[in-house]
DNA sequence: AGGACAATCACCCATATGAGTAGTTTTTAG
DNA sequence: CTAAAAACTACTCATATGGGTGATTGTCCT
């Protein structure tokens, strides 16, 4: 049942070429249909509403709202959904700002059609499916950007800090003065380019410092 | 060439039934080899980087050393060399933890050694083998858990404390008054359970609220 | 032997911050 | 329509924070 079950799929691509391609391929393969394509994410999106679909192929550069924004509205209206990038675009910001915004795939144009249907029935099952550089990307952002610039005591003061500690209490747990805190922080401060300890708590969770 | 080239693998799996399997299917198959397994990560790290693999297999639940431990360790001394953890542990905590340390792919051990192969393969190729349901637990982590208790007035302040604006610097841009934005900083500190700007920072960016 | 840096400590001072208290007006939701 | 919430403003006060300056000790590398 699952294996034969019909999967609708909507097409938001501004190229007409392509969008007629991919919606051809996909209305014509068993097990697929393809009733629904628009070139721009205001259609598609009060259309969608009205008739969802299991899964969105979404472009990102289109006229005018970009299908990132695109993800973020429908998703919200249609949780059930899954949407699936499929662009040209493979810049960080792309690709992370569409999973934010609610997209479970992420697929480069390049990809072949019958990977791109194989996609379709995996995001359906459950999967996540990435073309494989897209997928490097974002296991690469889990590791360690560089390695630190502080040295041992700093980096154990900035995770303190990370914890909402005040001098006093940082001091007392390493067994340190309250003055020797001070300039730790300070020196913390200028390696990382920040003066205030909101922009190093920030710079410490972004750049994976703690 | 890069289709036929060999690609030489080790193994760290404490199972012998396991290992041995493993291994055995690997290195008959063509385009493949694996002359290193391992029952434990401490043997496994002092011979590999002597003999350094293109890719290592990592087990998690290893008797002494987890297997993520073993991957920073490894992934340190050895750059180059691919790391796929594959285990029967799906929590969060072992993904994520694998992912910071280095691994470049996950699999189940369910994973039929078909796709076992084509993951070495793939994750030679620069990309970044997961099973399915490991791929929609990553992709799943960077949507919002829930949606803020924050009013937006609230969201918008959090985000410029975020950036390290003081109270001056926020007044002036929402164009209300220092002492407002100290009320609505209260309100924020209140709903996120904090009472530093260090504490708020850190759930913000944690919890996505910015 | 000298230089660079980490780790420790100290003092001054202006400003920022958090807690408490007390309101008004506007918007939203039941 | 009415009650709740959000948004806005204002005040005091004790404490925390950041900037500046200066110093001692030890380690590591050259």
């Amino acid at each position: 049942m699952t294996e034969l079950s019909q999967i609708s799929v909507a097409i938001v691509e501004d190229d007409p070429e392509i969008r007629k391609m991919l919606s051809f391929i996909i209305d014509r393969s068993p097990g697929y249909s393809c009733k629904q394509s628009y070139e721009e994410c205001e259609s598609a999106i009060a259309a969608v509403k009205k008739n969802p679909t299991d899964v969105v192929l979404m472009d990102i550069g289109l006229p005018k709202m970009s299908g990132i924004e695109g993800v973020r509205i429908l998703k919200e209206a249609l949780p059930e959904t899954d949407f699936i990038m499929l662009t040209i675009q493979d810049d960080n910001d792309s690709v992370f700002n569409s999973l934010c915004a609610g997209a479970t795939g992420y697929l480069l144009k390049d990809t072949p059609p019958a990977e791109l249907l194989h996609s379709i029935r995996e995001v359906r099952e459950g999967g996540s499916p990435m073309s494989s550089s897209i997928a490097r990307k974002i296991t690469g952002s889990f590791r360690r950007t560089a390695q630190s610039p502080l040295s041992s005591r700093e980096s154990e003061i900035l995770e303190r800090l990370c914890n909402g500690d005040n001098y006093k209490a940082i001091a007392e747990s390493l067994f340190i003065s309250g003055n020797t805190v001070r300039a730790h922080i300070k020196s913390i401060y200028r390696k990382l380019h920040v003066t205030t300890r909101a922009q190093a708590v920030r710079t410490a969770l972004q750049n994976r410092l703690v």
